[in-house]
RNA sequence: GCGGACGUGGUGGAACUGGUAGACACACAGGACUUAAAAUCCUGAGGGGGGCAACCCCCGUGCGGGUUCGACUCCCGCCGUCCGCACCA
């Protein structure tokens, strides 16, 4: 007889050794079963794992554990993401090394992953910071170079004109730097960028391809590369009014439908015509700084108020005649889109309208919404974007949008202007190239060599790896690679003179683009090992935040790309399968300081929430996603500590639907651990009075006996069913549902001694274990071993439902006059509709609901419901 | 600003391809056990109304329309909440 109690902390200990001992989770190529490669989007070694990557994990690991059953060869890796800012901002801060933080960090986070009960192919672990790692990473980089992937471009970046570096977006706060204070500007710098634009159709058309990706994340790329047809329209300039070499102004629009309606052009301010004017100018040099002074984020220049600047310039629109139109610098205008210049059609988009309004500019609607009168319609403070007729537009009056847009383009294609024709169709990406030139200690190092002779040089291959120097000192500002006395001195590989090396290092993005890979063979000697890559890509299952829904899994998507163009991998797309789950939430505490508390520094009194220490007020506030700057996290550490992994699983698991936000509650946790005691209780007493191991099944079986096993047999198939959708709320119901339900059948069965009862119970407790392993898998073996079995849970198949058992020989269908329900029926399964019909007429509640009227129709839909209308 | 999602009892949520809304749980209430409490076990319950009662009626999936024999589910228009926006990872 057990203890009456679970002591779910040690025995997790046990079983976790007891994997270990068997190195159950070690994947190998060499495997005749087939393979399935399950993967969860791996940790940043902030310090310690958090909720998030509790939730992640648990829902990776019982995808790895059911394919495990269900006969597959499964890699289920585990590394870390480890270069990165946050190590920077500790050698600052508090005069760590980064890679000793990092490592540190490591250690500890892998104590707390292990502690979960993972099924971790911990063989193959890796940090992107390892020498090995991002040595491999140089080659790759080489040889994307040398396929042409790589290029050397202009980009925008943040500048502190104090700590003198280039600053993040989100260590710029309102405009400023976020340690300095000072005022951010935007400072034009060269860099490194991959040619993802190279792929951008085929990464947008390669989309479809993916089913097993959310439709919300397929979506969200497809606007962020965002393909548009347009056209390129050449307005020429007055003469006089531009500055020389500026004939004609470019402007890429997808309206030229709207061209009637121009009322202005606007150019960025980073625009070569915009220089031009700037050099000459003071007042527009004042506008541009002015612009500069912006963090460089889109969501920062898009909620600016519109400002322009009137240069002065004007340009003869290119279909009325005569008419002029004003040039504008812009602060809405980006260069990197486009040719950096538009027309402005006030009356359809919403910005030209605002920027109308400010600066003066006419309004004239040339499409008319449908049921609109022509001579009426006005635009008031909301432009009209929608379909309909072109209006106050010359030849394209009375034409519908589409053909207006082609009616233009043919007409600008036909003229020429300044030698060239006025319109060109151009297919436009919002796409841009990808920049991973950081101005950073903590990265890889970008493996080239400037040198005054030979330009731009790269490391030889056989001189890789380029190693972060250790010796490194944070107290100067800027990158610490920057200043290091010799680091960055090397001789020319062409020339052999003294050359600098590049001391931008790659962004960590590069990093986690490939590591999936890497997972393959993470100790070969070359970035991958063909035979590896080949058996186990492309992953069949990734999980992770939605956070992650467009850039990291862009970039990787590109890369396998690269990787493919240059001899590393033989796909194109790298997970077959998507899975984005939410984030884990808690409510906020604070004291009457407005000071935020953290949960455990709370409590319950007589119904208001207090301090536990003074027993003062506390206000409750909303529930957000956990997040160290407002308290509201909970250490998984205590929780494991206190209730065991399988709590924190099976709560992880329960009631919210995976890709929603879950709410941490302690009530909820206490829920998980009160049932996983139940199930320990329950199986316990199967194990004393149920049938002994091994013994047949009966061949018949009581009402009573039946009636478990259909519902042991048929948590098996919701089980089984929900897992295979991901539904793990759905499966952590379909498994609580029958242990509460047959407790008393169990206790009937025990009490009546019928060898029928005990097989049911002996069944149900068995299938009850090996259902529940991949959720709650250490306390699935202690109820394996309890009921006497052999070998480990973890060892076993994934068991098949009876399919004998699953369907019942009568339904209970609704009754329906008129759409409302009235009644319930039990029949048989097989009846027939005339069956249904006769029966479903002579009830009592029917009759009395039709009231006498005449029954116009009845609805029967075989073993769902009867709808009878009258 | 642009893009994406979400909204069902007191709470988390379930509901297959449009077919009994509220499964399963949490919290709550009542009961059993106990000297007592905790734990455990049992029972109840969307809201409102009627009936001694078995039961019956009305309303109900953010709001307003629509399609349908039938709508949480499909369509149109609102409202609210959350996420991403290229140097956080």
């Amino acid at each position: 007889m057990a203890a009456d109690r679970y002591d779910a902390p040690t025995r997790e200990k046990h079983w976790q050794q007891a994997w270990e001992l068997k190195s159950l989770f070690e994947a190998s190529e060499d495997d005749q079963r087939p393979k399935y490669y399950v993967l969860e989007m791996f940790p940043y070694p902030s310090g310690r794992i958090h909720m998030g990557h509790v939730r992640n994990y648990t829902m990776g690991d019982v995808v790895a554990r059911y394919m495990r059953a269900r006969g597959h060869n499964v890699l289920h890796p585990m590394g870390w993401d480890a270069f990165g800012l946050p190590a920077e901002n500790a050698a600052i801060e508090r005069g760590v090394h980064p890679a000793k933080w990092t490592y540190d960090n490591i250690a500890t986070m892998r104590g707390q992953l292990k502690s979960m009960g993972l099924s971790l192919d911990w063989s193959r672990e890796l940090a992107t910071c390892d020498v090995e790692y991002y040595h491999q990473q140089q080659k790759l980089f080489l040889d994307m170079l040398a396929a042409g992937l790589v290029d050397r471009k202009t980009r925008k970046v943040n500048w502190d004109p104090v700590d003198k570096t280039v600053l993040a977006n989100e260590q710029v706060i309102d405009g400023r730097g976020w340690r300095s204070g000072a005022l951010v500007e935007q400072r034009e710098q060269p860099e490194w960028v991959f040619k993802i634009t190279d792929y951008a159709e085929d990464l947008l058309d390669a989309l479809q391809d993916l089913d097993r990706w959310p439709e919300k994340v397929r979506l969200m790329q497809a606007n962020w590369i965002g393909r548009s047809e347009g056209l390129i329209v050449r307005f020429e300039t007055i003469e006089g009014t531009a500055p020389e070499d500026f004939a004609t102004i470019e402007v890429f629009t997808t309206r030229p439908d709207t061209l009637f309606g121009a009322a202005f052009l606007a150019i960025a301010p980073d625009h070569k015509l915009a220089r031009a004017i700037a050099s000459t100018d003071r007042d527009s040099q004042a506008f541009i700084d002015e612009c500069h002074h912006h963090g460089t984020s889109a969501a920062e220049l898009e909620t600016l108020e519109k400002k322009g600047f009137d240069t002065g310039v004007r340009v003869a629109h290119p279909v009325i005649e005569g008419a002029e139109l004003p040039v504008y610098i812009a602060n809405f205008i980006l260069m990197e889109y486009g040719t950096g210049a538009i027309f402005g059609c006030p009356a359809h988009d919403q910005r030209d309208l605002e920027f109308a309004r400010a600066y003066d500019r006419p309004v004239t609607p040339v499409v008319l919404p449908p049921g609109e009168d022509p001579s009426t319609f006005e635009i008031g403070e909301e432009a009209y974007t929608g379909d309909g007729v072109m209006i106050n537009s010359d030849f394209l009056d009375g034409l519908a949008m589409a053909d207006a847009k082609i009616a233009m383009a043919d007409r600008l294609a036909a003229r020429t202007s300044d030698g060239a024709p006025q319109g060109v169709r151009k297919t436009e990406f919002r796409l841009r190239d990808w920049g991973i030139s950081r101005q950073r200690y903590w990265g890889c190092p970008i493996p080239m060599i400037h040198c005054e002779t030979c330009g731009i040089v790269p490391v030889p291959a056989d001189d890789l790896p380029v190693k972060l120097p250790d010796d490194v000192s944070f107290d100067v500002p800027g990158n610490p690679l920057d200043h290091h006395p010799t680091w960055k001195t090397v001789a020319c590989p062409n020339c052999g003179g003294i050359a600098r090396r590049e001391t931008d290092t790659m962004d960590t993005f590069v990093d986690s683009s490939w590591y999936f890979a890497r997972f393959c063979s993470p100790r070969a000697s070359v970035p991958t090992d063909t035979n590896a890559v080949g058996y186990w890509l492309p992953i069949d299952q990734y999980i992770g935040g939605v956070e992650h829904a467009i850039l990291h899994l862009l970039y990787s998507r590109f890369f396998t790309r690269a990787m493919h163009k240059t001899g590393h991998v033989t796909i194109d797309e790298p997970f077959r399968g998507l899975f984005t789950q939410g984030m884990v939430t808690h409510e906020t505490y604070k004291d009457a300081d407005g000071k935020w508390l953290l949960p455990e520094e709370v409590t319950l009194r007589d119904g208001k929430a207090v301090q536990v220490k003074t027993g003062a007020p506390v206000t409750v506030g909303a529930v957000e996603s956990m997040s160290k700057s407002k308290k509201n996290v909970v250490d998984p550490d205590n929780i494991i500590g206190a209730y065991g992994a399988d709590t924190a699983r099976w709560f992880m698991l329960s009631d919210t639907p995976p890709e929603r936000d879950i709410e941490w509650t302690a009530g909820g946790v206490e829920g998980a651990h009160r049932f996983l005691q139940r199930v320990w209780r329950l199986v316990g007493e199967a194990a004393d009075k149920g049938a002994a191991p091994g013994t047949p099944a009966p061949v018949e079986s009581g009402t009573e006996a039946e009636a478990l096993r259909r519902a042991a047999h048929k948590a098996v198939a919701g089980v089984t069913g929900a897992i295979e959708k991901l539904r793990f709320n759905t499966a952590v119901a379909r498994s609580t549902s029958w242990p509460t339900r047959s407790r008393l059948r169990c206790r009937a069965s025990a009490k009546q001694s019928e060898d029928d009862l005990k097989f049911a119970m002996r069944e149900a407790a068995q299938l009850l274990a090996r259902i529940a392993a991949p959720m709650v898998p250490h306390l699935a073996e202690e109820c394996w071993a309890l009921l006497g079995n052999e070998g480990l849970v973890a060892e076993q198949p994934w068991p098949e439902a009876d399919s004998a058992l699953l369907t019942e020989d009568t339904v209970t269908i609704a009754v329906q006059v008129n759409g409302k329900r009235r009644d319930e029926l039990t029949i048989a399964r097989d009846a027939s509709k005339e069956d249904i019909e006769a029966a479903a007429l002579g009830l009592e509640n029917v009759t009395r609901a039709i009231g006498g009227r005449k029954i116009k129709k009845v609805v029967i839909v075989p073993q769902r419901i009867v709808n009878v209308v009258a």
